[in-house]
DNA sequence: CTCCATCGTTTACATACGTAATCGACTACG
DNA sequence: CGTAGTCGATTACGTATGTAAACGATGGAG
């Protein structure tokens, strides 16, 4: 009886917001998250906790007790999350090549000059 | 009374293959765009059809009466789609710097050696 | 010990989305 | 003319998401 594989769950745009807190820093419990989303999302104390169970859920996060309460921190790396979802818009809008999202960017003045100067160094490295 | 800016209404995946199809051709009947989704995403015509109207709702296409049906074609440039979700995710994921994200996509292999050679040649390109 | 603040859990409810059946109008065929 | 097929519109329904209040356990203050 192997696991399925579970490929990760999609993980919705409010979710993301208190990924991202945790990311940051962790574990953390939840009023010390909302202490860093509520204000800017206007969101209320009771939201964060449920985002936090759906994520729990999701596999996303894993909870540690501590006392009464838990601390939550990311089961999935930054890192993971962010490849999946560039993959998805890539493979949606520029049939999963990367170079018409750069052109895209490009021609839509969406890369600055450091932008510009910091992918030149990067493409250096790739060739060597 | 002007109309308000109406920042365009946000397409939902299902919406999406359909809007390509009508950025590849258009305008077409809702038969005609049927003929080209709902095969490869196993739907039935009368899911096409509920998905043109909630794209006619969101100003996303544009309708024209011939004879007893109508042909739909977009109403957004693909370009412009194409653009705010690139910008949506930079934003969401890399801070709103389009480096990380050149830098996350060499990192992870995604790029291949044309997608290098394509934007090596852009990036001359942007400097003259 | 008692009571209150605080946890996580459960329940709630509106909107969006995926997917589709049904309905009333109309047209083309017989 | 009546009828069968086809059209868009309406209605349906389950799950996901955004947002939150209500509830039950519990631990710390007095």
């Amino acid at each position: 009886m192997s696991e399925s594989p579970e490929q990760p769950e999609r993980i919705s745009d409010a979710e993301h917001a208190v990924m991202e807190v945790l990311w940051q820093r962790s574990p953390l419990t939840a009023a010390e998250v909302c202490e860093q989303v509520c204000t800017p999302r206007g969101w209320s104390l009771a939201t964060v906790k449920t985002l936090l169970s759906r994520l729990v859920a999701k596999q996303a996060l894993a909870t540690e007790p501590d006392g009464k309460r838990f601390l939550y921190s990311p089961r999935v790396a930054r890192e993971s999350y962010v490849g999946s979802e560039s993959r998805r818009l890539v493979d949606r809008l520029f049939g999963g090549r990367a170079a018409p999202l750069f052109a895209h960017l490009a021609e839509s003045d969406a890369l600055t000059e450091d932008d510009i100067a910091e992918i030149e160094a990067l493409l250096k490295e790739l060739k060597s």
